[in-house]
DNA sequence: GCGGATCAC
DNA sequence: TATGGTGATCCGC
């Protein structure tokens, strides 16, 4: 009966506890699925993952018949195809970066531990009875993790103390942990709130160069092994920053006439009661704790000590760190030495080699569970697996994922950190009660549409596609989209597409009721709303600067009649003309001739290194499209320029996009293998019968406005404001991104990016003054 | 362009 | 009693 049960569990490969995680080693695996499983069979969600399971056990089987089905031909083809392109990967191997992954020990949970003691000794979690942000390592060895319904944990660790979360707090320690990411790398790329990446390519030259003054950090001392104590008396705030100045600044601190190597046996010797120091602290006024003094070193290793020491010294929290030539590399090491460990690969292709080839594939950031088990169905468990089943992979795969798997063999990955990009898309969704009356669903509906038509203004942002996003409660998830004629975001035009989205689901289930748990509502295809301040990616997205916000309102009405979409309610915001853009044919070497099962379009090529260059000026001149080399001096970009209506500043396109719109067509020939931008010339101004009136033709760039302003005059004018100097750093930046050399793969963008960056202004301290 | 799926956090 | 929210990407139409 019990090994029933256990087979029972165990049938839902995806819902077994997963002791991937830090801290979850060891765990008594079988009686923690066994506990889960109780707790879920029977509801429909575990009755909606029997259904993912059955169709994953479905693919599979279809990726086997396919394996089978090939020939002795098509694997030595494979074989051939995937080590050609090992050999080329190999070639353009970059191991010339130092990347750092550092990640916050279980970070909520952390911080909830450190301003309440009474949890330290506890099992505890983050979270509530549905669902749990993370755990602590107490918690983890009962199996209670994040991602797991409160109820469960509760059942596996009848002690758990969980704990509302408490996001604000997260937000500020986060900013404080970034803030000391600035001054190693300003160009960090924060993954979350609790996790970022860093290059500190850069700020080891400097380091090398620095002065052992510039090393030194003051540490705590520490009561017990594991965490600074504070007691209530005591100054908390960051000694680095209220005492670290007056220390090396004293006169006392003559450090130059030690050596290097004697220098931390003399720290250690110095005794701060004879120095002239405050006793208490200029910020809280606090009694300063005891400390002593750490020299670190110019190598990596201690720089990524430093950095960590300095973020416990600020926060009481810990972090763990991995140093590595790529993200993909980083981010696993960092995982190594957790808790408050940190664990290095070398740049060395035979080190790399060695770490790769025991590594679970599950421990690279991208293979989530049911990858895991579609390569275990094909006895691929370990990265070299990877390697060892080249052929196979090659057919049963897509190129893209091929290629990301034959990386991985190799230990490739992003060498560059993913710059501050636009966003691509804004949702709020929300889970609820049951609901199946639909009146109760359109008014859920407005809800959503209202909170994403704040959340789009607040950041300025206005999209095409509106997509509904529904979760039945049977757990079964559906999305519908409609894309409008022009950009918004205005409330009752958004939820008007929504509704309409809503309507047809709800009118799909004949004869009974559209039962829902989850509503989402999504805006993609954005683009900046227009605002005085124009930034250079922003500049010819603009759209009016007066947009339809004006007439929102609470009241909606639920009024369904037309099953059609109105096209008249979708008021146009901007006018983006399509962009006459060639696309070439791909220059990297076309791999899967012949296509799989799993794979029957070849991906469009992603940029390579000089092609990528103007992408990144065309991304801000028009729509992001491809462009290669061979139409460099030939290129064609489109360019929307605001047009604003004399007399009320309403937006013409906004009233019916056909008969009132002013566009300002710009075909022009742009040369970018000089790196400037050439006159917008040739443009053409199409204009209505109505828009014949005199109008204010604003320049893209600065803003400037001007009565019907001759396009040769515009053109004159925006050359200056477009300088050679902005278009120059654009490039730069672009470069810097892309030292990769032109190879004939795909670029790192085929392994899963780094997600974009989250804009965060912070104040970067110059370190090394 | 759309919808489903997968993934990360 | 009870299994999240947000954003991105890829694949196959």
């Amino acid at each position: 009966m019990s090994k029933l049960t256990a087979q029972g569990s165990s049938l839902i490969s995806t819902m077994a506890i997963n002791d991937n995680k830090a801290g979850m080693e060891g765990l008594n695996k079988e009686k923690i699925n066994q506990i889960i499983f109780e707790a879920s069979k029977g509801s429909k969600f575990f009755e909606n993952e029997q259904k993912k399971e059955e169709q994953l056990n479905q693919k599979i089987l279809e990726q086997q018949t396919l394996i089978s089905s090939l020939s002795p031909a098509m694997l030595f083809h494979g074989l051939k195809e995937a080590d050609e392109l090992i050999e080329k990967l190999k070639d353009c191997q970059d191991l010339s970066h130092t990347i750092v992954h550092v990640d916050m020990d279980a970070f909520y949970a952390a911080v909830e531990m450190r301003d309440d003691p009474r949890l330290k000794d506890k099992p505890m979690a983050v979270g509530g009875m549905s669902m749990l942000s993370t755990s602590n390592y107490i918690a983890r060895k009962y199996g209670v993790r994040a991602a797991m319904p409160g109820f469960i944990a509760l059942k596996l660790c009848p002690n758990l103390v969980l704990v509302e979360p408490n996001f604000t707090k997260y937000t500020s320690v986060s900013q404080e942990i970034r803030e000391i990411f600035a001054q190693y790398d300003p160009n960090f790329s924060p993954m979350s709130l609790d996790e970022a990446y860093l290059d500190l390519t850069e700020h080891l030259i400097y380091r090398r160069g620095s002065s052992n003054l510039c090393r030194i950090f003051l540490l705590r001392l520490k009561t017990d092994n594991s965490s600074i104590v504070v007691n209530d008396l005591e100054c908390s705030c960051d000694l680095n920053a209220v005492l670290r100045p007056s220390v090396i600044n004293l006169e006392e601190l003559k450090i130059n006439s030690v050596s290097s190597e004697n220098l931390q046996e003399y720290l250690n010797s110095l005794d701060f009661s004879n120095f002239n120091l405050p006793k208490d602290c200029q910020v809280c006024n606090k009694k300063l704790p005891p400390f002593s003094l750490k020299l670190y070193d110019t190598t990596v290793e201690d720089a990524v000590l430093e950095m960590r020491n300095r973020i416990e010294q600020r926060t009481f929290l810990t972090a763990s760190a991995g140093i590595a030539p790529n993200t993909m590399l980083a981010k696993v090491c960092s995982d190594r030495n957790k808790p408050n460990g940190q664990f290095q690969i070398h740049p060395d292709v035979q080190e790399i080699e060695e770490f790769m080839k025991n590594l679970p594939i599950r421990k690279i950031s991208g293979i989530g569970k049911v990858t895991e088990k579609l390569l275990g169905s094909l006895n691929i468990g370990l990265c070299s697996d990877l390697y060892k089943q080249r052929a196979l992979l090659y057919h049963a795969f897509s190129s893209l994922t091929f290629q990301y798997f034959m990386k991985i063999t190799l230990g490739m990955g992003s060498t560059s950190l993913e710059k501050d990009e636009e966003r691509k898309s804004l949702s709020t969704e929300r889970t609820f009660a049951e609901i199946s009356d639909p009146a109760q669903l359109y008014e859920k509906c407005a809800e959503l549409c209202q909170h994403l038509a704040k959340d789009l203004n607040e950041e300025q942002l206005m999209g095409k596609t509106v997509s509904l996003k529904i979760k039945t409660i049977s757990f079964e998830i559906k999305t519908r989209s409609h894309t409008l004629q022009c950009y918004t975001n205005d409330e009752k035009i958004i939820f008007n597409a929504a509704k309409q989205l809503l309507k047809v689901e709800i009118d799909s289930v004949k004869q009974s009721l559209l039962c829902l748990r989850l509503m989402g509502v999504r805006m993609s295809k954005l683009v900046p709303q227009a605002s005085n301040q124009v930034s250079i990616v922003s500049m010819f997205n603009q759209s009016n600067r007066l947009t339809s916000t004006a007439n929102r309102t609470n009241t909606h009405n639920f009024n369904i009649q037309k099953t059609d979409f109105d096209e008249k309610d979708f008021s146009t915001s901007i006018n983006v003309l399509e962009a006459n853009v060639p696309v070439l044919e791909s220059t990297m070497t076309t791999r899967h001739s012949q296509k799989s099962l799993f794979q029957k379009t070849q991906s469009p090529p992603k940029k390579t290194t000089e092609s990528g260059m103007k992408n990144s000026i065309m991304k801000f001149v028009s729509k992001s499209e491809r462009c290669s080399d061979k139409i460099a001096n030939n290129c064609y970009v489109e360019s929307n320029i605001k047009v604003q209506n004399n007399n009320n500043l309403r937006n013409l396109d906004c009233e019916n996009s056909s008969s009132t719109s002013l566009k300002l067509q710009s075909n022009s020939k742009s040369n970018f293998s000089n790196a400037t931008m050439q006159n917008v010339s040739q443009a053409t101004l199409i204009s209505s019968v109505e828009s014949k009136q005199k109008t204010f033709i604003s320049c893209p760039v600065c803003g400037q406005q001007k009565f019907d302003w001759p396009l040769d005059q515009l053109n004159q004018h925006m050359d200056l404001c477009l300088s050679r100097k902005t278009i120059k750093t654009i490039l730069q930046d672009e470069k810097n991104s892309n030292k990769r050399g032109s190879v004939q793969v795909e670029n790192d963008d085929s392994l899963p990016s780094v997600p974009k960056r989250k804009k965060t202004q912070i104040a970067v301290d110059s370190y090394f003054k």
